[in-house]
DNA sequence: CCGCTTTTGTTCTCTAATCGTTCCATTCAT
DNA sequence: ATGAATGGAACGATTAGAGAACAAAAGCGG
């Protein structure tokens, strides 16, 4: 995989910066192969970063970065896995994967705000990893307020709605009451009337009658930012 | 990867946060480097910040993080080293996408199961809208129990954590106690102690000297399903 | 809550030294 | 000779240090 000599400048490139955190520059490794020119090191440099061994950032000094070593070589140097059974991986790069399994659904507005849902379709919308949600239509709702605190809802929070027209007891809906109120809330059947529960002790539970609220939605996820 | 000035700055930073949890201004980075003017510090954390070592926000003051530390770098400032368990994986490129995007983050397994995260490094990943997350590498714990229940996190809630070695006051992170025990908390520093506030009235406070914990992480989001 | 002061971060300009890049001549081995 | 590796030097870019003016946040007192 390596020739003698690119072999030989990883080793000492891994060291220097296993030692001291410090990269060294052209000059330094030009030194230490025991060449008379910059521009070996260039080439040698070249090759190791085709090769995936090691990363730089292009034009910028002592900007080098190993990525793995050939074998047997222990890249992370000396107090690796003292108390940890290894962990080899150097690198792991995090990108977007392919939108299979994702979602994008509709971003409504926020809720607890006093207005139907219907009223203010915004543009935004809202890419979810499938896993969150089962089958049916989505929709997203960002949280207001603190009124479902103790469901561990937080103001702020992005609620992944299904439609749904109804719902079983206990569970968390997206209640419009009179046409004019949508809120989050549990919701309870007691005789003849519905029961919307807070979940925050400050709040009271509203009783209403069967027409006046409409169920329209349950909650199917919770996405949360911090920052 | 670093110059030397680069490397000292950012030893100095980590070391500053580490003991006081305070970001140092560019003033006193400043005098720590021994020049006589700030835009030469601004220009080295211009130059960190862009190789991923740190983070910031930006136009606020004393906002800095350290997201990593190099190779040789005492990663603790003191006797870190000693207790801690592994390091760092390393690179980490950051691709410029549409914030409407996934990305897929490993999931490490459960936390508070009072294990080293590193050690049981799982294969699963978990599709994650990327407006959820910021820069930096990140990954997945399954939440386990209800110590965080005050804050909204729940008992198998998917908490999305950033990689980084510190964090400021009042932040949720994961923190490494003893090279034991993972643990979800409040991060506070109290003199030379650090304390690990839980986010439940049935729990106390943990005290704990500041070698003991490594940071191992911050609460960056969270996932939630509901059936 | 408003307005003022202090602290802190941002930007720009200059200068010098270090560092990386490139092209081309030279050497070495086959 | 011929291709690959090496040496050399010019060139351009980055890094560093300094200083100052400016803009934005954080604190403070009313």
């Amino acid at each position: 995989m390596l020739t003698a000599k690119q072999h030989e400048l990883l080793l000492f490139i891994n060291q220097r910066l296993d030692e001291s955190g410090i990269s060294p520059s052209f000059e330094e490794m030009k030194a230490a192969l025991d060449l008379k020119s910059k521009s070996g090191v260039h080439r040698l440099i070249g090759a190791l970063e085709e090769r995936g061994f090691i990363r730089r950032l292009a034009n910028r000094a002592r900007a080098l970065e190993v990525m793995k070593m050939p074998e047997g070589g222990n890249v992370g140097g000396k107090n690796v896995a003292r108390f940890a059974p290894v962990k080899e991986s150097k690198p792991q790069i995090q990108i977007p994967v392919a939108a299979n399994d994702v979602m994008e659904i509709p971003l409504h507005g926020k809720i607890a705000a006093g207005v139907p849902i219907e009223a203010l379709e915004g543009q935004n919308s809202l890419s979810v990893p499938m896993a969150l949600l089962g089958a049916g239509e989505h929709y997203a709702l960002e949280v207001s307020g603190d009124s479902m605190i103790e469901a561990g809802i937080l103001d702020g929070d992005y609620a992944l709605i299904r439609k749904a027209n109804t719902a079983r007891d206990g569970e968390i809906v997206v209640a419009l009451v009179r046409g004019e109120e949508a809120t989050l809330k549990y919701l309870r059947r007691e005789g003849q009337q519905i029961r919307l529960d807070p979940a925050n002790g400050s709040y009271e539970p509203q009783y209403y009658a069967q027409h006046e609220v409409e169920v329209q939605g349950k909650l199917a996820g919770l996405l949360r930012r911090y920052h």
